[in-house]
DNA sequence: GCTCTATTTGACCAATTGGTCCACTTCGCT
DNA sequence: AGCGAAGTGGACCAATTGGTCAAATAGAGC
């Protein structure tokens, strides 16, 4: 399978849609395939996401899917790929500058926002890390913890200067995390149990968090 | 697929070791199967698991396997409904009696345990309900909603009782189970930020929820 | 309008996989 | 020991599925 240095026939024939699109119908059709793509994995899971089904669901036909993308690994993996970045953008976003504790709810809400707005990016992020995360772990060791080290740090310091309670920076983080992303990993949960329209459940929990997190992490006064 | 009344040839044939076990190689493959059906299915999802695979890990063949449970789904709905029973019993631990912000502490302490303890129930629970919960959402919208709803009404009395803070009871309840679950669920990426030994993480997780939920519960004393 | 390239798809293919058959072995009991 | 039931697994099977091919069609530039 990755024996024969020129597959197929044509050696040029590596100018099949691969990377930066051509053609206005390859991009078109890119973007076509990839929210397709989303929602099939991101409901399904890798495994039980069918080619068939992400043709489908693009209004393709199968070879064709694959004449725009060279397997159903190659799609799941863009996905991945282009996720994790959007994914850590709230975090870029805190600034050591502002006031800790206002800066962290305002963390806490941008990445509520995003379960609301990206529920499917989170589901499969969270199917992705729940499976051993087999195709991002270099990432989850490199780039993301990197950043949460980072950001940890700017923490610590807040917290050394008394302008948040003492608490430990990372499982902070992890626990905003926890919180924001259940809203839209648990989504059945949460609305089995709640009923509500969406968008009552968005604000109840940002109510919630807010609330929650202002008082945990107000620094001592005594 | 559900035509034939009575399938293959005997009749009675239905006495294949279905529920419960009645002799003591019965109830030791049955242990076994499950045992090594949760490992598999908890980390590759239900799809991603193969009877093969299943096989393999409890050390049996596959026809074997079949033997013992007639289809790869009823092993899952086995494991599944096994475990919602289980999943629940930390929050009917909850006593009306006790000390409000001590009791909540107390059950984020045990559903903490349990994510240690029950991994992989917890994993395989997850990517059920990232997925839709498919198969169990009349349990979620039933015996779960309605445990909830109760424990929701206990929160609230204590809160109407000046005994803790004024917060969201679904939404708290929602918060634990999202910041201890994800002890277990986002194992991976814990790891990989944290490093640490299983021993360190949850002994730090434990002491950061503690203090965090103590002091965000903490009734106003102003 | 012509030509070369990009796009599209019906027909296939091989591997995987859930599940079945049936002959064979092991138990449990008298 | 002897026998019927329980237990076991090699050989199969049909359906699914990721992926390929080649032939056909639609576009773009001249």
């Amino acid at each position: 399978m990755q024996d024969t240095p020129f597959k197929g026939k044509a050696s040029r024939n590596d100018a099949s849609p691969a990377e930066k699109p051509r053609t206005r119908i390859q991009k078109k059709n890119r973007e076509t395939i990839l929210e397709a793509a989303l929602d099939v994995f991101s409901s399904d899971g890798f495994h039980g996401a069918t080619l068939d089904k992400i043709a489908a669901a693009a209004g393709l036909s199968k070879p064709n899917l694959l004449y725009y993308f060279a397997s159903k690994e190659k799609i799941y993996l863009h996905l991945l790929s282009t996720l994790m970045d959007t994914w850590l953008d709230p975090l870029r976003a805190l600034d050591d500058k502002g006031d800790p504790v206002e800066e962290i709810v305002g963390y806490l809400h941008r990445k509520l926002e995003m379960s609301r707005s990206f529920p499917r990016e989170s589901r499969l992020f969270a199917q992705e890390i729940v499976q051993g995360a087999p195709r991002i772990k270099s990432q989850i060791e490199g780039e993301l913890k990197d950043l949460v080290d980072q950001t940890a740090g700017t923490l610590q310091a807040w917290i050394d200067e008394g302008r948040m309670a003492p608490v430990d920076p990372h499982h902070l983080i992890f626990s905003i995390w926890a919180t924001t992303q259940h809203y839209a990993d648990f989504d059945v949960q949460v609305q089995g149990i709640l009923g509500q329209s969406e968008e009552a459940r968005f604000a109840a929990a940002d109510s919630f968090l807010t609330d929650f997190y202002r008082r945990a992490l107000a620094p001592h006064s005594a």
